[in-house]
DNA sequence: ATGATATTTAAACAGTTGCTTATATGATAA
DNA sequence: TTATCATATAAGCAACTGTTTAAATATCAT
């Protein structure tokens, strides 16, 4: 593998070994594969802070829905996705359903994201 | 209009204590406030891997596309939502514009991800 | 200048998402 | 049982997203 330089590209004045390269490049592709699917639940505003509240304490369904000021079968929807995902949990009690943090991964992430950029990407009024 | 205790508040299984509560929880909720901005970024595939092809060499558009396989107005369309969040950079060569990536910390997001949900989320068959 | 190549922007489109309202299910208490 | 509360599911909808095609802009070679 020749690539020493930035001028195998597959444009117009590629190099022979480009086709390689591209090749490679998609084969690194597949180190993140699928890992999107776990940024496309905290993409959601809703469900971080849904993800966040769980990992304070254990809160039931209703509870949610107040603290997040949307409706119950809102909150109930999220918690499916969640649930399907392993990242919550519930028990029943009652009439109540509890539920908490299944995954703790997802927390620490949560927190890796909230040291470098909390607040400062939301505020900045840049679109 | 309030009948009862609290018309603002929770299921009856919450202790009276529960407004506070509600509100204590509210407030820490701006903890995470904004936050899922980022993960929205890196919650769609073309994405991620674009920011992961960024963080090991400089490449240009029409590379870019040839190694995802989608069109070069596709990638130019992300790359600048990436460049206006300053995860990326980008620089002229002739007739090239070679882009690279500007912000390492989305790296160690998507490194933690990676540890803790690389392919088992997108291939454990779940219903 | 003209032509070719690389990138960007615009417009249009299909597909997805997250919400609400309405309804159904589950559980408790009378 | 019936009544009530908590949750789940279904249906509908407005808004958003990611893509492609087409047109515009930029740079270089001739």
């Amino acid at each position: 593998m020749n690539t020493s330089e930035f001028d195998d590209d597959v444009c117009e004045n590629f190099e022979p070994s480009s086709a390689d390269t591209v090749k490679q490049l998609r084969d690194r592709l597949i180190e993140v594969e699928g890992l999107s699917q776990i940024f496309r639940v905290l993409g959601d505003e809703t469900r971080t802070k849904l993800i966040y509240l769980l990992s304070l304490r254990e809160l039931c369904v209703c509870d949610l829905a107040e603290v997040l000021g949307i409706s119950v079968p809102a909150v109930s929807h999220h918690l499916r996705l969640l649930r399907a995902m392993r990242l919550v949990k519930c028990r029943r009690d009652g009439k109540s359903v509890y539920y908490s943090l299944d995954d703790h991964h997802i927390i620490t992430l949560i927190r890796q994201a909230k040291e470098h950029y909390s607040e400062e990407t939301g505020k900045s009024g840049k679109s």
